[in-house]
DNA sequence: CAGGAGTATGTTACATTATAACATTACACA
DNA sequence: TGTGTAATGTTATAATGTAACATACTCCTG
């Protein structure tokens, strides 16, 4: 019996890490039924809690959905940018501009302690796959 | 001159007005059970849809929940600081931090098209309630 | 080893948030 | 008046997330 708390969430981030893209935490579920049959929903919350707490997955906000970090080190908060074409995800380090954010808010005396910063847009492969500018069904292959 | 649910969005948006404190959907709905007694889920949304697009309201996407838009000409995006305390929300212009935002998205290619910027800490009012840094329980007055 | 506290995991049921799909109404205008 | 379109109402359900309790397992203590 290997152990089982660590299984999951080993299993959970093994997804998140498939590919860049944000996964609701049912299709989490969905991918976790072929290792573990019986699973339901408090388990991969539970995992998916544990990993976001630690910093190795991110819940994206704006799209009910989590990634895998992608950050080595992971100083701070990050930025998220979300492709609307693809689903593409990525992690930019955000030092500064959490810097700003807090010096932002600060100036009515707000104390921050937790940010979310999410973009939404294109990116660089679905911008080189679509020039142009005129109105274009989203449509792109998942990169 | 009658635009789509005007009634309804302009009840909607006198809820979400009367304190600045994120309410989610269904909180709205209970809040509009007084003038229109037999609203449905699907309105609540529709208004709360047809507000957000225009500006005049913003979904706190962190909380689930929704906000009167506070900024007078709302130029571009804005950073939303949320108390964990009393709950308030208060809109800070981002002109600055959205250019950074989008400056280091653009290195990898992205191009920006919507900003989701949310700070989660304590508010002055709550700061100057709770000076100790001992563990206190929340529970101050709402602003 | 027995008992038991404490933690981790499994299970059930439910709460909350959001939308799909279709019915009905209101209104503009030929 | 009919008829098309947009708005609104209604029903049902999807999608997301948690509370609450049951079970198991872990590590002491005696
Ligand atoms: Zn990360
Ligand atoms: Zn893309
Ligand atoms: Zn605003
Ligand atoms: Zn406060």
């Amino acid at each position: 019996m290997t152990t089982p708390g660590e299984q999951m969430q080993a299993d959970v981030l093994a997804i998140l890490r498939r590919r860049n893209v944000a996964l609701s935490a049912y299709k989490v579920l969905e991918a976790l039924r072929d290792a573990h049959p019986k699973i339901a929903p408090p388990a991969v919350y539970r995992a998916l809690s544990s990993l976001t707490s630690k910093g190795q997955a991110h819940r994206v906000e704006s799209l009910k959905a989590y990634v895998a970090c992608q950050s080595k080190v992971h100083a701070s908060a990050s930025i998220l940018s979300i492709c609307e074409s693809c689903g593409y995800v990525e992690e930019h380090l955000a030092g500064e501009v959490v810097e700003a954010v807090s010096h932002v808010v600060a100036e009515t005396g707000f104390s921050s302690q937790h940010h979310v910063i999410e973009v939404h847009g294109i990116c660089a492969a679905c911008n080189a796959r679509m020039p142009a500018p005129e109105g274009v069904g989203a449509g792109g292959s998942p990169q």
